[in-house]
DNA sequence: ATCTATTAAGGATATTTTTCTTTAAAAACT
DNA sequence: AGTTTTTAAAGAAAAATATCCTTAATAGAT
């Protein structure tokens, strides 16, 4: 048994990042598991579907406070709480979109993300043409309205899908009425004060990787 | 003036993929300060826009065959050429994408691809009311045609963005017809010959990685 | 013409993350 | 009941990446 303060600075300790992003993907597959009826899980196993190192699927586990039983694996119906509360599928964060354009339409339009604990409940843009509309069910408003509205509501997230030009204007804006955290789609890097969460979606990134492999194999 | 054994051995040693990733940004930055008629730019200049180490910067403008001049920096124009060759901006690839729903529509109208190198030529859906429509000039296919289209024409990239479910049927269909690279944004690890390259775009573990951290600044 | 400040480049160090190795535990089988 | 096999867990090693440090060069100022 461990004490309190192992829990406690357990914690505190943060959870590396590349496991951080592989819990989404432990989710996805435990409640396929579940839903065909699976109890226990083994790391192995998990691994082998993932294709990723068994011990590190013990470690990812972990972080997330569960542990398994020698011989048998995790409990699914465990690890699947587990990982809803580690992603904090159970709290409800709102979220502000400002860039109604094809990518940030097709955010809101994605749904999902409202049971992965973010809900978009506003949209904002500088087309006049949008102003008033709504993108299934979540409003268009003028980028003018964002510090009325900001404030009035509680809102952690801001997500930028504007253009590249106009993503640090909005930033700022976004930090000044009080948004804890700005998943950022253009591709540009944020200046924000450190305590400002900031994830950079780089499409155009990944995007390059492919090329450059593409281009590599040719070679080699 | 170096060998041209030189130079081919260091293109045969793979860049980091995290240079990679930067490289995009280098050249957007590259451009607009061409636009604003800068002749040079250094590298610590860059790392600070970038928020980069500089000694960071340098070592990736070296990937790109490009070096500076002491104390004045780089030749804007030299880096943008040099820059937009690694990253295959002059070649022509062409993509396939398979699952015409938000976020493949989204990325069809995204455009900025075809600048980048690649070109969105076909997208394949399995719902009977899109067939024969397009998005923006890019048809819509039942995915019966993928393989009559794919082995007539020649297609390097293949894009995923259909529910979980269907997407590792959907790679096996790419690979069987002689697409070299996927780029999946569905929630899966898919399993793929180890010649493919496989590009995966988490969308969730983004999200993923904001609500950790937010939960973590509560605590702390 | 000389000096100073700035910069690129190369090597070394440190950090982060993954993989490997060992140990211990417990379930299933004989 | 004892043995074997499978597994989790903890620690060590390795790999990859970023940061730091030093050196050399050169443009601009004195």
């Amino acid at each position: 048994m461990e004490t309190v303060q192992e829990t406690i600075s357990k914690k505190l300790q943060p959870v590396p990042e590349p496991s951080v992003r592989r819990m989404p993907q432990y989710l996805h597959l435990v409640r396929s598991m579940r839903e065909k009826g699976e109890v226990y899980v083994s790391a192995p196993a998990i691994a082998r579907v993932l294709n990723l190192d068994p011990t590190q699927v013990v470690k990812d586990m972990a972080y997330t406070g569960v542990t398994g039983k020698t011989r048998v694996g995790f409990s699914t119906e465990e690890l699947q709480f587990a990982l809803e509360e580690f992603l904090g599928y159970n709290r409800k964060h709102e979220a502000f979109l400002v860039g109604a354009g094809f990518l940030g339409s097709a955010l809101i339009q994605y749904q999902g993300f409202r049971e992965a604990g973010m809900k978009i409940v506003a949209a904002f843009d500088t087309d006049k043409r949008k102003f008033g509309t709504d993108i299934q069910g979540v409003p268009v408003f003028s980028l003018e309205k964002f510090h009325d509205l900001a404030s009035r509501l509680h809102i952690s997230i801001g997500i930028i899908t504007t253009p590249a030009g106009a993503a640090q204007p909005v930033a700022d804006l976004m930090v000044a009425w009080g948004i804890k955290a700005i998943w950022n789609f253009a591709p540009v890097a944020l200046r924000v004060p450190e305590q400002i969460i900031v994830q950079d979606t780089h499409i155009y990134a990944n995007l390059a990787v492919i090329i450059n492999k593409l281009g590599q194999q040719k070679n080699g």
